[in-house]
Parts: C-alpha cells; structure tokens; sequence
DNA sequence: ATTACATGTAACCATCATAATTACAATTGA
DNA sequence: TCAATTGTAATTATGATGGTTACATGTAAT
C-alpha cells in the first residue's frame, strides 16, 4: 500500500508542552468558574482523557490541585512563580541531557568513533540548557497578561 | 497484543545531526586517506546508504564535495569556519521555527483558544533561537580538537 | 445508600518519523 | 568493457504521539 504523508515533516517537541500551558492559562482566566477536564478538552480541542493525562503531571509536578470525584482543578502555586520550564519539566516532552540524540555505537577502531560521543555531549548539553534557560525566564504571569492584552487590542 | 516498550523514552532531534558532525570531522582526520561511504559508515557503524543520504544534505549546503562515482568526500570549507549550527541546519533535524509543536485548532470560542498560539510561538521561537545560537558557537574545528586532545590523552 | 458526575488510568488504535536495508541506475577511471 | 562508487527510491521494523473508549474509583447531594 502507498503510504502518503507530507515531505519534511520532521519530529519536534510535543504539544503537550503547549496544552499544559493552555491548560494553566485557562484556570486562572477561569478562576471564577470551575475548570473541570471537559471544559478545559473544549478549549483545547481534544479528548478529556488527555486532558486528565497532562493535568495528573501538572499535579504530580506540583502546580495544580486536582481532587478524585471532585470538578475542577485550582491553581497551587502563583501565577509569577510558575515559568514555562516548570510546565516543560512537568510534562516532560524532553529527557535530562536528551534534547539531541547521539548515534551509538560507533567504532571504538576509530580514533573519531572512539571519542565522538564524549565530545558532543557536552556541546549538545549547553545547547539544550541554553534553550531551557530560556524557558525559564518566562512566566504563566506573562502569558496570560499577553493574552488579556491581545483580547483588548481585539476590542 | 501486548506491545513492549521502555517506559519514559521520548522523542529527540534525529541522530543524523551527531552522524553529521562525526563524518566531518572524520573526513578532516582522514585527510590524507579516500573517505568513501564505505569507510564513513565502519566509522560511524551504520549502512553505506545512510551516510550517502546525509552526505547528500552536506553537500547540497555547501559543507563537502562528494563526485557519483568518485571515492571520497572533502570538504569544502575551513575546518574554523563551519560550526555546529551550520551542521544542524544543513541536516534539517529541526524546522524552522519548529523546535516545539503547538497544538492547532483550539476553540476560537475561548478567549485563551483564540489567542494562545499567537502567544506561545514568539516564546517558543526565542527559546530555540537560543538553542541555535549555542550550536553557532561551536565549530568543526572545536570537535576535531577535543578528539585529537582525548587521543593524547589515552596516550 | 443510591445516584450522578468527575477524576484516574489502562488498553487500543491510526498515523507517521526514524534509521536500516536492499536494490539498482548513473557515473567515473582503469 | 569492467569494477567501484555515488545517488536515490522502495521497503521494513520500531516505536512515539495523540485520540478514543472503557471503566474503576472517589465525592457530593438527595
């Protein structure tokens, strides 16, 4: 069977990362309301079973409340205090040290196959740290005042 | 069926970025001998095919020469003057602006739907940049060093 | 206690990126 | 012409991703 895909479509960090950030954007947007898994699926768009999924992160990470039986989900920490690094590690869409993937096993006959591993990694590990880094210096705080902003430009 | 698979594996940038840095600098080491496919892939311990694939995204960025039925690559350029990133890009391991996915289709209905993606991309797209510009830091020269530096030092 | 409704989680699936592999056409030099 | 090599397409195995269904568990209200 031919099997037919788009070209170039290449792999990239998964949007469970972005949902998880939608996800805690909206709580606060929604303080007033109750945030159940159903209602946040909606404004995602997907299945409340993700949603349940990427929440039981955000809870095990500390930084939502979710209760068994019980609607909604409540923000723990506050919102300046909770940066895009800290939804990246929650979800964990990227291993310690793993953003770029070393070929392995390379033959150790080879004065470069020997020491190529050793090299890189280092070079790969500032790389990702620097993107981390990055991450770090923003705030949920941040989004949801951009997003409150756009909605005012919006009229 | 039961499908079996390590627990917590996730996704990285594709191998073909480390394949790409090891055939460079192995090219630059073997200088004085013929870098055939063949040798390429004892080296990096895969399939001929595999690093003429690779070898075919170097070329077309400019990085080596390769000739059909000529034995060998060279480079082209001064070992100083190609860095990781022009590897990375050459590659195409990460899309432009695409290090991170963002889930499409949110509700428009939702004041966070309608706004988040317009939100998060120009955070995503610093986040990478910073990434990229780490790998633009680092050049061909640097890896071949640190080799020959780790061969000393194994005496 | 029963009922209604939520969350937690496992199982399963379709899609498709990755890298290995095979095969072969095209190109070159001897 | 022949042998060797590059270029490239087709095929495959593996497994990550996100969607979906199903259901056990937990809570609150009647």
């Amino acid at each position: 069977m031919v099997r037919s895909y788009k070209e170039g479509v290449i792999m990239s960090i998964s949007s469970r990362f972005s949902v998880g950030v939608h996800i805690l954007a909206l709580i606060e947007i929604n303080k007033d309301g109750v945030s159940t898994s159903e209602f946040l699926a909606g404004s995602v768009n997907t299945n409340p079973a993700v949603i349940r999924k990427i929440m039981g992160m955000l809870k095990k990470a500390g930084l939502v409340q979710v209760h068994p039986g019980i609607a909604g989900a409540e923000l723990v920490k506050d919102l300046s205090e909770i940066t895009l690094l800290d939804v990246y590690k929650a979800v964990e869409v990227v291993q310690e040290k793993e953003l770029f993937s070393i070929h392995d096993n390379p033959n150790p006959e080879c004065p470069v196959g020997r020491n190529i591993q050793n090299t890189i990694a280092p070079l790969f590990e500032i790389a990702q740290t620097a993107m981390e880094k990055a991450l770090g210096s923003v705030t949920i705080e941040d989004v949801v005042k951009d997003i409150i902003e756009k909605e005012k430009l919006n009229h």
